[in-house]
DNA sequence: CGTAGTGTTGAATTGAATCAAGTGTCGTGG
DNA sequence: CCACGACACTTGATTCAATTCAACACTACG
């Protein structure tokens, strides 16, 4: 039975009491918020994203028995660090993540964002120890599943093995789309396919798809999309000023979804 | 049960008799080729790589029983094309394969090259078709599973569920370092990190590691890797010139593997 | 033997990086 | 609450690595 404590150590050496997780089982009884630890996948707002969408209700409880809900991470807290074993995936319940590695020359490289509903920390299952390092973008909260637990009720529930063979193949697919963006689409196409994805990504989770915050820095974004910083915002101006979007600090706002999506297409 | 023919009819339309298939059926009895259909999983060379590595003899007998063995692909023949229906994941048996997706201009990009004891068609598991199309590059045999015959085994077989989840997660891990060398390495790193990358593949199979066939293009290496095949050539022809390597068209030999991997590690 | 595909090499161009200088924003501690 | 400092972002000038354009050589196959 998982309180939702006893593995809250694990998580990037979080200690302290966190007064916001305190409001949270305050008031858990009586409101889900997004950060709290007490709701269940069945209730959970994204469970239509999530591992649970292709479970019944039992199935879903039996899952419920094995995730682990972990307190609230801060901005910069990491989820975990390159070569630390692997042990668990997690599913983003509120907040965003960015998946790192550390090139020889120290200097890091961005490999994924993380947003809710979405499965971080696949790349380890391999070689029992993470490939990356992981931290928050922002507030965030996360389910921790053991991935043994996992394996295990996916042999006893076939929706589930089913589904996170399917989460599995997904990611290998976008992985794959990201080559190709990499390799052949210049500055402003990979800059424009990353905001399309944003925003299709806010949408799935009931979030505004045409005005929302960047959560990454402009170096973190170039670091995804092996452009410099500089190069990231002379873009951003640049889709300004043909009027596609508008910028204003961290927040974007999509302005012609049409026509951005016409960069792309070709 | 698979007899090899009932459904070689599903690969790239080859339907009539080939030769060379004939021959290794004669022989079968005799001495295993590579090519040959009549060989088991458990006496293939490759059963280390693929799918049996985790699985004892009566296990890898269950796998036999699921697994297709069909007739050998000619150079540029289609294992399957994208948004082609997914049924099956195939292990490489002989030969080597690219992966590539068509371009809104229809340019292709190539994403992926798989050699023998490589899983080809992951990236279809989560959406029903295929997200690329993948062609021979050489006289190349595989062994087809059949997917929803794969979960099945896999919820009997906990060996064999938990090396199917390692495979998937050791692409996922793959793509994202392609990732980075796409978005942080210069020309001649790229180059020098798929020539590292062939080798060591090469010497899995039981291959010279420092003397190979490039069985793709310039182009297909270029298209790969993010670069014109003008570039491939001459970072090729700069290599050489450093006495790091010997190329011969489509023959290359490894002369330095240290100073090949002081490029990439800096 | 001819031809199409594949590969090499050179010269000119260019998209993005680098270098550089400055402004804006946010969190912290006084 | 404000001032400070660190970090994040923008914009401009210059440089450079890789692309593009172009011409030619090689190879392999019918």
């Amino acid at each position: 039975m998982s309180s939702a404590n006893e593995n809250a150590g694990r998580v990037a050496g979080i200690r302290r009491i966190d007064p916001i997780r305190a409001a949270n089982v305050a008031q858990a009884a009586t409101r889900p918020c997004p950060h709290n630890s007490a709701i269940s996948c069945s209730n959970c707002r994204l469970n239509e994203l999530c591992l649970p969408i292709a479970l019944n209700k039992a199935e879903i409880h039996q899952l419920d028995e094995i995730v682990q809900r972990n307190r609230p991470l801060k901005k910069g807290d990491h989820l975990y660090r390159q070569n630390d074993p692997f042990k668990s995936v997690f599913a983003v319940r509120s907040g965003s993540f960015k998946s790192y590695v550390l090139g020889s020359d120290g200097q890091g490289r961005v490999t994924a964002f993380y947003m809710p509903g979405e499965i971080i920390g696949m790349d380890g299952i391999a070689g029992g120890s993470y490939a990356n390092s992981t931290s928050a973008l922002e507030h965030a909260s996360v389910c921790e599943i053991p991935f043994t637990q996992l394996e295990k009720l996916s042999r006893e529930l076939p929706n589930l093995q089913h589904h996170f063979f399917a989460i599995m193949g997904n990611e290998i697919a976008k992985d794959q789309q990201i080559h190709t963006l990499l390799s052949s689409y210049t500055a402003e196409e990979r800059i424009v396919s990353f905001l399309l994805s944003l925003s299709s990504r806010y949408s799935r989770v009931s979030l505004a798809p045409d005005k929302f915050l960047l959560h990454m820095t402009r170096g973190d974004i170039g670091e995804f999309l092996g452009l410099t910083l500089e190069t990231v915002s002379r873009i951003f101006t640049a889709l300004q000023k043909k009027g596609l979007i508008a910028v204003k600090n961290k927040e974007i706002e999509i302005l012609d979804i049409a026509k951005l999506r016409a960069i792309i297409t070709n």
